[in-house]
DNA sequence: ACTTTGAGTTACTAAAAGTAACTATTAACT
DNA sequence: AGTTAATAGTTACTTTTAGTAACTCAAAGT
């Protein structure tokens, strides 16, 4: 089935380690509270109501300002939207630079791994797609009984 | 009903609808708040603290009542693992069995949907993981500036 | 000297997530 | 008979997070 990653995760060694393994220590990882767990770190940024949309928006467009993005995400604040681009810039997935002009310009795109990030989210994307139609007649059933 | 199409992600249609095409669509149907995008609803269900790590021990364990799966996770509380099942379970990614005992007897495991929405998962953690080092390498960059 | 512009902040309110303590049911134990 | 134990939840409450409206700053245009 699926390729389980896009950059060449395992190493030297043969195919041996299975999903099983993989998920095993997935698990593992997200269940130990005391060390970081990327799985939720991920999601966590991702989960948010703005940080797709913005990180889909630059993928888009490639760079925008700072009020470009504002107007083509559409309803998010100032605030929120800003939130959000310090969050996606604390973990490197956009790039910000600042113009010392008046009144000021910033521009925002996506580093490499943002592009990476957006990637994994057009697949998810796509999967929940074609899953549309499913959870729909499921949550129709789930209100009825 | 039967399962509709899940291992039917790609279809007969010849694969030159490409990433950009299939990407503005999305981001349309994100922009406009007023039908349901799926990727937000996929990504608002999976993003609560307990989902992902419900599904992964789901997945792993192929079936589990309440106790053992909140035992499992380790510590989510009676009230919100009930919560995050509910709501897995309305969109059609867990199953839900009661058998009519006493003590209660409640088992729970992945629908179909849900063990491609494990795949999924899987495959952002996998890529979650590799992106690990560069992820926080960035934040301490942040930090300091 | 007053308004406009871009990219934010600040101070606040609404909503969501989370916790601790309670319930129902019946079998088993004392 | 009364108490306890087990399972799968609820209810009532508190804490966190998301979100809004109004403000700031510096220079240029009118």
């Amino acid at each position: 089935m699926s390729k389980l990653s896009n950059t060449e995760v395992t190493n030297t060694e043969d195919e041996s380690v299975k999903e099983g393994e993989k998920m095993k220590l997935i698990l593992d990882r997200a269940k130990d509270q005391s060390k970081l767990c990327p799985v939720r770190d991920v999601i966590n940024r991702i989960s948010d109501k703005w940080s797709l949309l913005s990180i889909l928006a630059l993928g888009t467009h490639g760079t925008l300002r700072f009020n470009a993005l504002k107007k083509e995400i559409g309803d998010v604040s100032q605030r929120m939207l800003t939130v959000t681009l310090r969050n996606l810039e604390e973990d490197g997935f956009v790039s910000r630079k600042i113009y010392a002009e008046v009144p000021p310009r910033v521009e925002y795109q996506l580093t490499e791994m943002g592009q990476g990030l957006m990637q994994q989210a057009l697949q998810l994307a796509d999967w929940a797609n074609n899953q549309l139609p499913e959870i729909i007649s499921s949550r129709k059933k789930f209100i009825k009984n």
